[in-house]
Parts: structure tokens; C-alpha cells; sequence
DNA sequence: CGAAAATTTGACATGACTCAACTGGAGTGG
DNA sequence: CCACTCCAGTTGAGTCATGTCAAATTTTCG
């Protein structure tokens, strides 16, 4: 259960002794949310950030014509929520919802703030954990604005290697920002360059 | 010239006392460039993580055809480089050149881990920066999945009320990823519609 | 099996791009 | 002061990528 969290922390260089592991397992609480159940709800106030043990989910939001827009698929080792919505105490504007059984460690923000006092490299840990959150969303920005809909579709495929099986395309054409009819067209194209 | 620095924590909820003021005073160097002169170059490693004091600058890449793709302009008050080559040590896929005049305090890696340890609460300060980057990169992302390029150049016009005089159009087109053709015909729109 | 959802395909519309020409201002040198 | 050049910006015509709407087909799942 905390290997992977622990596992998680140690990637970014931050090591716990016995005693702050024990911290860190008093303030996390494990939850399953079942397939279709929402981690984050638009206009609500997100409470938690969770660690992804095991599971799949998305975050999105829903415009005025009631369109989703994918953001960000969320796989097991990944943090799931919405820093805006945790940090702020405002309403967020992003859904989360699992795409099938999902466990995560939850921590409040409040408790979130005893960890940081109580073992204070946890910042550390949490500013690489942001610093490399930037950098992708470097990536991403530059990609949509340099990238055509076909470039875009074999980055998804290169950064989620094993989610187009899982995934249903209308909701990768969303995460693409283009529509399931276009991404169906451009798959025919991805297939015959291929042959 | 360090109020700027120490009030931009102090925004961050990171107040420092005399000692720890002497300290961040030992470790950055101010530096003034020219417009025209480049903070990050492409292809080069970013040796210094850079806050504006005064000035103008666009982050950039430039892709295969020759084509540059602003990502940002930054402003006094802000942050300058690139996360990515300044972590890792790997050349920067960003240029950052200045459009006019700009003054920065700089400091390196090495300074910056020297910093994170002798004053600790530095973690915090940019923790909570990063926290703040991401929730605007998220909602970058989401405009640019989302919106038509008229809704995003209204954006940029709210996000940055005094660039629009100073910018040439062609590069606020590149940073909504439009040419200036379309730019000037979008524009020409919006000022009917207000009309 | 049968209903609902996902995917594909077709026809047409639209937004943005490319290429090219033109306009107008800023700076330069005669 | 004028002629010249350079560059940003605008405009026009044609093209291409993607969107929209609608229908047909396939897959999923109760």
C-alpha cells in the first residue's frame, strides 16, 4: 500500500527515516472510488489531493455548449486533484472522474500543512514534484501550438504508451482538442503512412 | 533593487530576517541586458534561474521551418529561464531574448541548492511558485483546447493589459499560435463586434 | 438478444494557413 | 526635404485541415 508513495518520494530524492514514515501514514488515508465515481466535481471544493496507487482517471472540464475537455489522463504513481481548488479553498473548475476502480492515498490540506512542519523536506519533495509538472506543461503548451492533430495523436501515444487500449477514442480526441470524427480520419492517415 | 525579490516572497507568505536577507543578497548577482541580448539560448544549458527587476522578455523554441513559437512573456515581478535545463543540466529546447532593456537578479544551481539549505523556507517560496505556474499552465491548456483564437487573443488582452503597445502583433500571434494574417483579420472582428 | 454507445464515413461549411500584393510608417542617406 | 529601403501590418484569392451534421456500421454491455 505505501511502497508506492514512499517509492514515489524517493524518486525525487527525498528519503523518510521510520518516524516520518509513520507521519506520513497517519495523515494519508486510502480510498477506493469505483468506475464512473469522481474524485474532483466541478464547483466544489477539492478537500484532498490523492497519490494514485493503482487505476486510471481523467480530469476535465465541461464548457458552456457542455463539451468535456480532457486535460490529463492520471495513472497509478501520479497525483490526482486540482492544486487551484486545494490550495485556494475556491470552487475548482475541472472534474476528475475514474475510468475504472481506483485507489488512491488521500491527504487534507490541513494535514497536508502538518507534514510540511513535521517533515519538512516534504517541500522538497513537492517543489520537484511541481518544477517537473511545469516542465511537461512546457511541453504541452509548445506542442499545441506548434503541432498539427497528427503529431499531437503519436506524442499521446509515445507518453501513454499502454492507455489506447483502455481509453476510448472520443476521449482521446478530446484530450487532443479535436473532434472523435477528425480523430477517426487522421487514425486512417496514422495507419496507412505506417504500412 | 532587492525589494522586489523580498516582497515577491513576502507575497508567497515567505518573510526572511536580516541574516537570511544577507544570504539571498550574497547569492544573486544582478545583471542588465540589452534589448535584443538573450537570457537562454537554444541548445545552450541554463546556468541561472533569473527574476525580472525591470524589463521584457519572450520565452521561445523555434521549430524545423524557422517558425518561432512564443510560449510567454515575462515582466518585471517574474521568473526567466527554463525549469527544465536548469534542473537537469540538458541543453534548453527555449530561447528567452529580451525586448527591451531588462534587469534580473540571477542565481546558479549550485547557489540555489546552497540557498535551499541554509534557508530552508525557500522550499516553500518555491513550492507555492510552481503550485501558482501550474494552475496557470492548466488553464493555458484548457484555452487552448477549448477556445477559438478570438476568445484567446481577449485572454491575452486581459492577462497582459499594458503588452498589447509594447508587443509587434506578429509575435502576440505566435504566442496565441496563429499567423499575423489571422491575427489581423481576428482583430479586425473583434473591433467590429465591440463597435 | 437488443439497446445504447462508440466509431466510421460522407457531404458540406468554416476557420486558419499560404502565398502574394499592397499600404504605410520609420529610418537612412543624398 | 525627398527618394529609398525595410519592416510591420493589412488585404485578397485559393487551399487545406478540421468542424458540423447526418447516417451507417460496429462494439459493448445489461
Amino acid at each position: 500500500m505505501w511502497d508506492l508513495l514512499l517509492h514515489n518520494f524517493s524518486k525525487k530524492g527525498v528519503e523518510l527515516n521510520l518516524e516520518e514514515i509513520e507521519i506520513v501514514q497517519s495523515l494519508f488515508r486510502p480510498r477506493t472510488y469505483r468506475k464512473h465515481q469522481y474524485i474532483v466535481q466541478q464547483g466544489e471544493v477539492v478537500r484532498y489531493e490523492s497519490f494514485i496507487i493503482d487505476g486510471l482517471a481523467k480530469k476535465y472540464e465541461v464548457d458552456d455548449k457542455g463539451q468535456e475537455h480532457i486535460l490529463l489522463f492520471m495513472q497509478e504513481d501520479w497525483w490526482a486533484g486540482d492544486l487551484y481548488s486545494f490550495y485556494t479553498g475556491n470552487p475548482s473548475p475541472y472534474n476528475v472522474d475514474c475510468l475504472e476502480e481506483t485507489t488512491v492515498l488521500q491527504i487534507t490540506r490541513a494535514d497536508l500543512y502538518k507534514l510540511y512542519i513535521r517533515v519538512p523536506k516534504m517541500n522538497i519533495y513537492f517543489r520537484i514534484l511541481y518544477q517537473n509538472a511545469i516542465v511537461a506543461y512546457n511541453k504541452r503548451v509548445s506542442s499545441n501550438l506548434s503541432k498539427t492533430a497528427l503529431e499531437r495523436y503519436h506524442e499521446f501515444l509515445d507518453r501513454y504508451p499502454h492507455l489506447e487500449q483502455k481509453i476510448p477514442n472520443h476521449q482521446i480526441a478530446s484530450f487532443l482538442g479535436i473532434t472523435p470524427q477528425s480523430l477517426s480520419r487522421i487514425r486512417g492517415q496514422a495507419i496507412s503512412k505506417k504500412g
